[in-house]
DNA sequence: CTGAAAGCGCTTACAG
DNA sequence: CTGAAAGCGCTTACAG
């Protein structure tokens, strides 16, 4: 419906090729008619055709941004990195549910795609790709790094984390998480098994269940039961911030203060984080530093891909405020945050 | 790159078209034979190319939103609610900030698009549209309906939201918006006008510039600067809830209590509201019944252009929470939500 | 400086 | 049931 290339060829009575010439900036059309094409162009309401360009060129300018639980609202954040990146490129944004489209038989149709979380081994993608992943410390050394990827070091935050809160003396310290990250390679869970079993304490695991994409509910239903059954722990370390934001509701609806009584932890230091009361511990990455660098990366290897394989780490940061912080002092230095 | 029809073609020795077929499960291929290419297709790594299908059926399944200020926590529970919905659909979802590429040369490829706000007037678009505007009550009455359009009721809600605070004694209330949301036209800033000048009481308003995407220390650098210059206000109309949620951290930071000395009101009741303390006053509108709506509305205009347009309203409604309530019993009704 | 033409990977009438 | 072919709207060598 739209008009085509060979419409304004037809209408101005040139060759096609002059057209897409004009068009694209290119030399060999003269400055007049240049003009003429241009002008008939735009009174015609001429929009490129994407898919035709890019069946020729190889290329869309479209890059997917696969996220694999978009419920959470780090998965937010990191997406509105990437559209304020995007808006200053050529490119285009595809936001993917890596657990939907990729499993029902490829993404096609994209110059590449930046994976947040491992891509899925059956997803045969013929474009680069950027994975940004956590540091699984060679639990899975045996695999190739197939892809440019991102490390996102959790380790030594979480190890500061627990040590935060072992020393002021809290035991029953408990795990809250979905249950993906609640596997034993997993750098949080590994942090909080290894320094509780230091500790001479017992593990203490949550499960959120969730099915659907409203986290925030999973986690007021599932922990306002295990509390009712189990009473509270000391601290609550949360494997992101929402969980932790979850359990602030009904911590406050059972009326148990925060953090004097049970103190909440969690990891990604959303922006929201800091407006809470009391303002959350948390564990903090640079996260549009983070976005920029998968974006370089993706961008050089599109350009080209012959270049060798490379990976970038970021640490983590323990950031402590006061949903973790008993003696009011302590928590001076960081409130500020 | 990646194997073609033809490739496979080629590899069991018949023609395209039958790969064609095959492929895309239509009658005119003997079981053996989807069988063997089906298995070769799968050895070979075949992923369709998309846009040499879009190019040939005009229909690319990609669905466009696109989202006025994307920097809004509402705007991101919309793509969530649109990411769920598409999930279980053939499309796949590209996210786009309408003041971006929509202004440079129109958005292509796409089989629809739903705009969150207005679709600016000059965005040529060769495809359905579907609208998501505020009432503006006649005020643009004059332009024709070019699109199927979805209209949120502000007014009532508004009204209701003044009427709350006048009744509680608020004198000083204040405007707290976006500039683009204080237009005359719009429902809310015109609400708070009306029934301010109805009290006899000055309008007072509180300009967020916000030019960058961080909206929430944007409000915190404006209203830490308003308030040592100007005092508190006892009442804060916020026209969204990132803004008031970013107004609670520099009424905390400055030690003013919220209600009791500065009440804070929201619009768009975003999943986060509830879990502040005190929890945030806002207007509501059904979000995934809107998103929902708005699919369909698109879904079929795609099957069937020529269906007249369509419009369909949703009442917002002021949810009554601790942000705005001085007297304690009268909250009670409604703290449930 | 310009025209006629090939081809990107598909779908789909059109013949056999 | 199947093959040969046209064509979607572009880009880009290839001749003039």
């Amino acid at each position: 419906m739209p008009a085509t290339q060979k419409d304004i060829a037809q209408k101005i009575g040139v060759s096609q090729r002059l057209v897409s010439y004009a068009l694209n900036g290119q030399a060999g059309v003269s400055d007049a008619m240049r003009q003429r094409i241009l002008q008939t162009a735009d009174a015609l309401g001429y929009v490129p055709n994407r898919m035709a360009r890019a069946l020729v060129t190889g290329r869309t300018h479209q890059i997917a941004l696969c996220l694999q639980r978009l419920t959470s609202t780090f998965a937010h954040e990191v997406t509105q990195h990437f559209v304020k990146i995007v808006m200053d490129s050529p490119y285009q944004l595809m936001t993917v549910n890596s657990m939907g489209p990729v499993h029902q038989g490829g993404i096609s149709g994209v110059d590449g795609a930046i994976f947040f979380g491992s891509v899925p081994p059956d997803a045969v993608t013929h474009f680069p790709v950027v994975e940004i992943l956590n540091d699984t410390r060679g639990f899975h050394a045996g695999e190739p790094i197939r892809h440019d990827a991102i490390i996102l070091i959790f380790e030594d935050a979480s190890r500061a984390a627990m040590k935060h809160l072992l020393e002021q003396q809290m035991r029953r310290i408990a795990f809250v998480s979905i249950p993906c990250l609640m596997e034993l390679y997993e750098p949080r869970y590994r942090a909080y098994g290894t320094l509780m079993a230091a500790a001479g304490l017992p593990v203490e695991k949550i499960v959120i269940e969730s099915r659907d994409l409203l986290i925030r509910d999973c986690v007021h239903q599932t922990l306002e039961k295990y509390f009712s059954e189990h009473g509270f722990p000391d601290a609550l370390f949360c494997s992101n911030d929402d969980i932790a934001i979850g359990a602030y509701r009904v911590l406050r609806r059972m009326g148990r203060r925060i953090p004097h009584e049970t103190a909440v932890l969690g990891c990604d230091d959303i922006e929201e984080s800091k407006d809470h009361v009391p303002a959350l511990t948390s564990i903090q990455f640079p996260c549009e530093a983070i976005c920029r660098c998968a974006w370089e990366m993706l961008t050089a290897r599109i350009e080209n891909p012959a270049l060798p394989p490379r990976t970038k780490s970021f640490k983590g940061r323990l950031v402590v405020r006061e949903s973790t912080t008993r003696k009011r002092i302590a928590s001076l230095v960081n409130l500020k945050n």
